[in-house]
DNA sequence: GTCACGATTTGT
DNA sequence: CAAATCGTGACG
């Protein structure tokens, strides 16, 4: 097992955190992947727009479990999307990839171009084949941060972050 | 059981 | 702007 794969401890942490340091690492299945460009953050608590705020459900099972699993869902009837599950168990924050550099931008798009179905929901990023990589971080680099994309509820709060070269 | 609704993408 | 397409959660 690499050594540059992201400990536990990594996603162990606020939502909004993991979600920025997200952003430039290596995310890779059967090693094919690419650095993270793209993310949006889900919050525990007092997002509207969260899968989580309804509660515990079978679907949001994963995200109250261990940090460093992910958490894919069906958008649309047709798009897996690819979560990475943050904080501590038992607090359901997530983190929605959005573009991987050189396999896609778009949350749909990447996933398809991957491979990444609902089959893996609930892989864990830290020992399976679906894991994140410590890419060190180019000089010149920036994080914009904008509203999220394609929700109504709690729309204004600002936790889209991009990675600007 | 039934039904309305999307954390999207693509084509008109 | 509208269609495609189906798992999920709310309701009864």
């Amino acid at each position: 097992m690499s050594a540059r794969v992201l400990p536990r401890r990594f996603y162990a942490r606020p939502t909004v955190e993991v979600a920025r340091s997200l952003l430039g690492q290596r995310l890779e299945l059967d090693g094919r992947g690419g650095r993270i460009l793209e993310v949006e953050a889900y919050l525990p608590e007092g997002d509207e727009a969260a899968h989580a705020w309804r509660g515990r459900t079978a679907r949001t099972e994963v995200l109250f479990g261990p940090p460093g699993h992910a958490y894919v869902f069906l958008a649309y009837g047709m798009y897996p999307c690819l979560n990475v599950v943050a904080e501590p168990e038992g607090i359901p924050g997530c983190v929605l990839i959005r573009a991987v550099e050189g396999w896609g931008d778009g949350p749909g798009k990447l996933t398809r171009a991957l491979g990444i179905t609902l089959r893996h929901n609930g892989w864990d990023l830290v020992t399976s084949p679906l894991r994140i990589l410590r890419q060190p971080a180019p000089a010149h680099e920036s994080i914009i941060v904008t509203p999220r994309i394609g929700i109504r509820r709690s729309a204004h709060l600002p936790l889209r972050f991009v990675l600007e070269t």
